[in-house]
RNA sequence: GUGGAUAUAGUUCAGUUGGUUAGAACGCCAGAUUGUGGCUCUGGAGGUCGUGGGUUCGAGUCCCACUAUCCACCCCA
């Protein structure tokens, strides 16, 4: 227990690392071409942000939230997504009175108390972005093609792109209403949780699994079909963009999304390399989140994309090989008499910003090369008794094997110039 | 919260119908004539067999509980 980390949580190690900061790197690179920029909220937050945000019929507030009391009994909740903590600090700070839209990413850790699976761990990370203050569907897009062409750069193109209208809140009472109707009759033919959907969120119901539901779902009513003129308009406009851009999309009527903010477009980001949570990105539009916090009037839309499953991916795919950190130079004292030249040297080539290392564990020569080989040292150092009486240093190239002899005072020069670049760099 | 599978060295695994000092590969460390790496060879360190009970003359091997991991349901990133 004291020697493991908890259940649904996972270590990074150096080797993972790379892989992270390379994404993060990428992410932003992507958010600086289409005007993002960044936003860092805290890690919890109160627990009526969610309560109310995300809603309290949803499966996140009602059984997967991390929630406790601090020391002066505020109910605290470790943020279990990254939407509603931006919309709160987008009202905390006024940002509506900054010219519209505001447009923000983030890269966050998000917990939820659920069953790790594949795809899924109690804290997991996703990188997000949220565009507040424009209801054009034009932004649904940006949306979309932002996280489309982050994911295209990254080498994945059989990535499936499913989209969906659920309305505004008049188009959809209606289409609720009729579902329930419809469904209310052939009740007895779906499952168990479907029925107690039925009464509490009955737009659920669609993106059950069960074919005994789907079957009943077949002759259902379509949400499309109940959208208003408006809704309707957004969406074909919607449509057409991603046609104009030649952007592959499939409309799927059954993606509803489990949180409650969600109006009008919905979307999914779909990989057949995750296990069966195959949702690597989900997003949509919420043209009430920020007035129901508290706000003034705001659309919005954004998305959040999991970090982890992007990472499956794209190992599944071999999309994610980052070189190893090397070291430009070893400095290999032949013995502890040579220490202290072996010192002078090392931090004098650190801070000429040449990375540099040394032995600490008085292995012999022979087993410091086999470390300066291990570490993809590309040059040696050697110094010992010929060394010290010349005033030359022995450098070798662990690349070709070739050894050289070069003066005290040109050893830094000597390297800087011969260093292969590429190495241990992203990108 | 529900269901299924799994749990042996740092890692991936083997371990015969329960029977004496639990093995391999890779990794790690050290050597192979005295100032030199990668390949090869030799040797070495490292395991209270997830934890706790039980059955038995005897359990890594059988039974139970707990914990964790993996997979699926629910739901979502």
């Amino acid at each position: 227990m004291l020697t493991q980390a908890p259940r649904g949580t996972r270590d990074i190690l150096p080797e993972e690392a790379g892989k992270w900061v390379f994404l993060e790197n990428k992410f932003r690179e992507i958010c600086r071409r289409f005007s993002y920029k960044e936003i860092r909220t805290p890690v919890f937050e109160h627990t009526e942000l969610f309560q109310r945000g995300v809603g309290e019929t949803t499966d996140i507030v009602e059984k997967e939230m991390y929630t406790f009391l601090d020391k002066s009994g505020r109910s605290i909740t470790l943020k279990p997504e990254g939407t509603a903590p931006t919309a709160r600090a987008y009202i905390e700070h006024k940002l509506y009175t900054q010219t519209l839209p505001v447009k923000l990413f983030y890269i966050i850790p998000g917990f939820r108390y659920e069953r790790p699976q594949a795809g899924r761990l109690r804290e997991f990370h996703q990188f997000g972005i949220e565009a507040f203050g424009s209801e054009s569907p034009h932004i649904d897009v940006e949306v979309m093609l932002l996280a489309v062409s982050f994911l295209k750069n990254l080498g994945l193109d059989d990535i499936k792109l499913h989209i969906n209208s659920i309305g505004c809140e008049t188009c959809r009472s209606d289409y609720v209403k009729a579902l329930k109707d419809f469904l209310g009759e052939s009740r007895q033919n779906l499952c168990d949780t479907c029925r107690s959907r039925l009464d509490r969120n009955p737009l659920r119901v669609l993106d059950c699994k069960n074919p005994d539901c789907q079957r009943t779902l077949k002759e259902a009513p379509a949400v499309l079909d109940f959208l208003c003129e408006k809704c309707k308009t957004h969406f074909e406009t919607i449509k057409n963009d991603l046609s104009l851009l030649k952007i592959d999309y499939k409309v799927d009527p059954r993606i509803v999304r489990g949180l409650d903010y969600y109006t009008r477009t919905v979307f999914e980001i779909i990989s057949d390399d995750l296990g069966a949570q195959s949702t690597v990105c989900g997003g949509g539009r919420y043209d009430n989140l920020v007035q129901e916090c508290g706000g003034p009037t705001t659309p919005a839309a954004g998305f959040g994309m999991g970090i982890e499953r992007l990472i499956t991916i794209l190992e599944k795919k071999n999309l994610l090989k980052i070189p190893e950190e090397k070291v430009d130079v070893y400095i290999a004292p032949l013995t502890e008499e040579y220490g202290n030249t072996a010192l002078r040297l090392l931090y004098r080539f650190r801070e000429n910003g040449i990375s540099a290392e040394t032995d600490y564990l008085k292995r012999s020569l022979k087993a410091q090369m086999k470390y300066a080989d291990k570490i993809m040292a590309q040059f040696v150092v050697l110094i010992g008794e010929e060394e010290e009486s010349s005033g030359f240093y022995t450098v070798k190239d662990l690349a070709t094997g070739q050894q050289q002899k070069v003066a005290g005072d040109k050893i830094f020069e000597y390297i800087s110039n011969n260093i292969r670049k590429g190495c241990g760099e992203v990108e």
